[in-house]
DNA sequence: TATAATTATGTAAGTGATTACATAAAACAC
DNA sequence: GTGTTTTATGTAATCACTTACATAATTATA
């Protein structure tokens, strides 16, 4: 029974190591069987070094490999304290440490060449018997990779799967009190909930509806987890206010989902630009504001009350037009 | 730059875990982006757990995933210390340790499966964009390591390559000091040079040659780096002896090349049977003999002489019919 | 020409695996 | 039943890296 393999493309990144520990075991075993004092990896940094005609640093080594500088230096202080390469300072600049070969490093590489060539040979016969062109595979793959890496594309995933996920209800007054309690949660926690605010969050009807505003609701399965206002201040411009998500459930694209939905609701009824007001410390909010397309404007009201001056450090503004 | 993509198959291992690396690296960003408490390198451990109906055994898991029974150790010990799984002693085996899912598991699973399966559509998609069934192509170069292992592979290939260098010389007087000088080398070296040694040593013509029997050198590039002898004893019986190889070049080959040589020589010369006398403690020399189809035999002659008793640990005999 | 920023290297600590060895319990053989 | 072998787990040491930080030398900049 080997799980691994039923796992399929779960378990794709494991499987691939094991092969690859199977690939460097091969090497490590040919070398021992002969009696050879090599291993597999030093291989990369000592045959560059030898194919290179001048001396080389640590992090030009580094660079060309693609590894860290620390192990280079590991690989280096192997290498030489087995007299294959030899390292001295740089004449011109004295922090550059430079790697050449030794008389016995070129007399391992002689050596070694042609057993190097044997073990190209078998590894391609391996790839090749399997009907597998293995260089230009992992060329195509790393290509791809390039274009995007592989945790952007299932964070892309999931958070496309998050936001389908959450359902959005019109207000009706039995969701009334998710509206107060979700913005409670989160004014009391990062500030105080002040008159206005509580004159606003208990009668989303007359001060936010009847005003020619709206209030949505996020569910997610059973439960509200979130809410958003949109507040008409003139014919040509709505305020995007009293967004709140719960904080157990945050970070799974509700804010977003209730933003596009408030957004889409202006623009319905005829808005022409979007403001809102936030704060710095709000960082997830002003990322997420940043990426519908607002812009940090100046104050254009404070309408609000004076008290939004210290609860608002920035203002955001989105023209629908 | 990147050298090991132009290394090409001499590097592929390289190549190989970096691409390993870089799937693991994406796995390990989704979680942290996501705020999950979750390793990938624990997904294998964690995943098999979860979907067994009974609990397993430490040794359960290593086997099914391939993989050493401490590294399951250090990732279940980190699941417990997170209150994924709980461990207990078996009831019926009191070595055994069984390792089962707590309500926080499980419940960690409910929401991992539908990201596990994000994952897992990001992954295929990767290849499937490259147009790349990695899946099967996996599969068939394991299929094909399980045939014969990597480091199996390039040791044939050294080993025949090392067999083709080694060139075999006719006897010449010329060579003669070569004669003695490598067989006086080993001699003194594991026993110690006796009479009949240094007279066959020292007149091969007289000795071996002129009663029907043969000498021969082997040559590497400049260096003649080996010799052996067979002897005539009766019209269908050779044997072979004098076998040396200089020590600075064991293990490449040379013995064989010319144990094949002698074999044939012999056959030339109407041999039926071949016998040679050899030592346990020349473990190199019985295996090759062993692997040319020589089997150990009861001692046939005693004739060379009753220091061979010490010497000779071991009489072998190759049937040539 | 100070000062800041960058570059090159080195060191320490951590990680995730391995091998080698130790110990306890169970199974087997006589 | 007693001694041996096997099995299951645990522990220690090691390995080949990594990241994070430190230091020194050089280059850029105000």
């Amino acid at each position: 029974m080997d799980f691994v393999k039923e796992l399929g493309y779960l378990a794709i990144a494991s499987r691939m190591k094991r092969l690859t520990d199977r690939f460097m075991r091969g090497g490590s075993m040919a070398y021992k069987s002969l009696n050879i004092d090599f291993e597999p990896r030093w291989f990369t940094v000592f045959y560059l070094i030898f194919s290179q005609d001048r001396p080389l640093s640590i992090s030009e080594i580094a660079g060309s490999l693609k590894i860290s500088h620390p192990a280079v230096i590991q690989t280096t202080q192997m290498l030489v304290k087995k007299e294959l390469i030899r390292s001295f300072q740089d004449t011109q600049d004295r922090r550059i440490r430079r790697l050449a070969m030794t008389p016995k490093g070129k007399e391992l590489v002689r050596f070694l060449l042609p057993i190097w060539n044997d073990f190209e040979t078998a590894t391609s016969e391996i790839f090749e018997g399997a009907g597998v062109d293995m260089l230009d595979i992992l060329q195509r793959i790393e290509t791809r990779l390039d274009e995007e890496e592989i945790g952007s594309r299932i964070i892309t995933r999931i958070k496309q799967r998050m936001y389908d996920a959450v359902e959005i209800l019109d207000y009706s007054p039995k969701h009334k009190e998710h509206f107060r309690r979700l913005n409670y949660d989160w004014l009391e926690k990062y500030f105080e909930v002040e008159e206005l605010d509580k004159k606003i969050l208990m009668n989303p009807e007359e001060e936010i509806i009847r005003k020619g505003g709206d209030v949505i609701f996020a569910r997610l399965g059973k439960d509200i987890v979130g809410t958003t206002a949109i507040l008409k201040t003139d014919d040509e411009t709505f305020e995007i206010a009293k967004m709140a998500v719960d904080e157990k459930v945050q970070g799974r694209q509700i804010g977003r989902r209730l933003s596009d939905e408030a957004i889409a609701r202006a623009r319905q009824r005829g808005a022409k630009k979007l403001i809102l007001k936030t704060d710095h410390r709000l960082r997830a909010a002003v990322n997420l504001y940043r990426s519908l397309g607002f812009k940090v404007s100046k104050p254009e009201t404070a309408a609000s009350g004076k008290h939004m001056r210290e609860r608002c450090g920035i203002q955001m503004k989105l023209n629908l037009c």
